[in-house]
DNA sequence: CTGTTAGCGCCTTCAT
DNA sequence: ATGAAGGCGCTAACAG
């Protein structure tokens, strides 16, 4: 036996297939009779739509797509959470596209997802390439970036500055007595080196900026990584008294690091790290870190997409700034 | 200006619409010259095939679904990370629903995923609805179960026993003297509840299981969570010797609290963690855990898509047991 | 409010 | 190896 169609529903009902359509999508635009009958019949049948069919006739999907640069960076699996929360008990489904921090990737999966006529798309960040803003630009439905800000965006974005976080981070930092501020960084994606920036704009404020302090390295990050940074920094530059870690997973590894050697923490080495994921805040001693809205960030992205599905106008402003949250701990607290 | 089609290619190149479809899914059943002039009017068009038309014609599409309970738990993003970078480069792409740990929300979310026609359905474990069973087995595609085993798959398994994972770290740590363990758990997922089996089965072993030292919570589990279930632990049972926590981030959070009160690692207390996510290494002492190949069970569940998808027969055997990996570290080795 | 007609763009089937 | 005809299941546009 075959699945259900459109035609079978209506022969069920008595009605013709455009009005079981329509029961579906606008059942307001139907009697409440039929619409009981319909419903009847679709519950006895089991019919359930054909999302292909659906999309190739009214040139639109219920799939949203979203590319993300990694999937195992609790940042991005965090926005993803806050997006598919929002979707629950929608007819909308989240389609995941992983662009493996490259803009080029991210180029060659756009057009992908634009044959599925989605619904909505949301990318990360704004440093897409010239092509893919043009495609996405002309895309007919809603396009979000997130996690950055930008008086320009594509169409709408939302996020917060990842150089502002990191400035106001290492003003602190600075106003607690460090002197000598290293940057530990890894992967160095667009985001992290707008927090370079930040980092660098402050300590340049106060006339602090050593570029020799810059202890990075392209390859993604994790607790050892943050440990290995540390060492390093430590061989190469021991008068160095605090650490702007670009995320908590590094500033984590450079926390245990000092514990392994007894440095202690901030007296002799003060350490800031990014994101506020979680650990930082339970480590002894409790470390200091910027709180960034991640799921707020995927959840308003994905409000904005459905209040455009459902033809409600653009907000006012495109650029939705959710800020950040400078959570000051023991780490880096000297006074 | 229109997207162009199968028919825009066809003029262009001279031929028929259905020989630029052949060119494009069996290039081999069409010459060489051909192929090559309707290489270059594709080019030339920038033709992209209309993924909702060639579905609803073949009713089969070229998603790839995949249902995780949560997007959040690291041990599923490393999963997706595995699969998705068995897709690079191929035609498929992943759509992924979130099911909230719950077997309710996956049966509603399957059939939306079957109308999809997918190439191949990805699940986290074995504990289906019956309903959610008789959908996957009837589904017109490869189905693979994953981060578990059974020797009875809907179609395949693939993954690991939880419960014998959770049964050797027990043992091992009973082999270093430790006689009063409890047992740390968050959410009591039903791969949680294998763990505890594995863990109730090694003590009972050896005579040593007491309910009491089961400090469970349905919450989520994170560090903070981690540090309070070990302190509830201390306060109602001071006298137990180690914990054997359903997850890292518990046995970080466990580690974490010990520094603060003091507490030696491993001499008044021994910690075991599971999934060896890469921050238990780190600790100090070094904590132990079960390394569990989540990244390639990701990777092998696609794989086995991908070769049904290219009519390649189905293995001998329908579950694949990758293993795991007990990790000794600093925090159980006693002698 | 309901129905008729005519595709959407591709692939299956059958022919050559 | 190539092509012609038809239809997949649904919805847009237009009628009534």
């Amino acid at each position: 036996m075959k699945k259900p169609t459109l035609k079978d529903v209506a022969r069920e009902s008595g009605v013709s297939a455009i009005t079981v359509s329509r029961a579906l999508r606008t059942p307001d635009a139907v009697s409440e009779k039929l619409r009981a009958r319909i419903d009847v019949a679709i519950e006895k049948l089991g019919y359930v739509a054909d999302a292909a069919a659906s999309t190739l006739a009214s040139n639109r999907s219920n799939i949203i797509g979203v590319l993300v640069p990694s999937f195992s960076n609790n940042v991005f699996s965090d926005v993803l959470a806050g997006a598919s929360r929002v979707l629950e008990g929608t007819k909308y489904s989240l389609q995941i596209g992983n662009t493996g921090y490259s803009a080029l990737t991210e180029e060659a999966l756009i057009p992908r997802f634009l044959t599925l006529k989605p619904a909505g798309l949301i990318v990360a960040g704004i440093d897409q390439t010239e092509k893919s803003r043009q495609m996405l630009a002309q895309a007919n439905c809603p396009v979000v970036q997130v996690m950055d800000t930008t008086p320009d965006p594509i169409d709408v974005i939302v996020g917060f500055s990842n150089e502002q976080a990191s400035f106001e981070a290492v003003e602190h930092m600075i106003s607690q007595g460090f002197r000598r501020v290293a940057f530990l960084g890894t992967r160095m994606d667009p985001r992290t080196q707008q927090r370079l920036a930040g980092f660098r704009a402050a300590l340049e404020k106060h006339g602090l900026y050593d570029e020799k302090l810059l202890i990075t390295t392209p390859q993604k990050s994790n607790v050892a990584i943050g440990r290995h940074l540390l060492a390093t920094l430590l061989e190469t530059h021991p008068e160095c008294d605090a650490v702007f870690c670009n995320n908590d997973d590094v500033a984590v590894g450079a926390a245990l690091e000092c514990q392994r050697r007894h440095i202690r923490v901030p007296q002799q080495l003060g350490i800031c790290g990014f994101n506020d994921l979680g650990t930082t805040s339970q480590m002894y001693p409790e470390i200091t870190s910027v709180y960034t809205p991640r799921t707020e960030v995927g959840a308003r992205a994905m409000q904005y997409i459905l209040d455009r599905n459902a033809d409600q106008p653009p907000p006012e402003n495109r650029t939705i700034d959710l800020g950040f949250d400078l959570r000051i701990r023991a780490s880096t607290q000297r006074h």
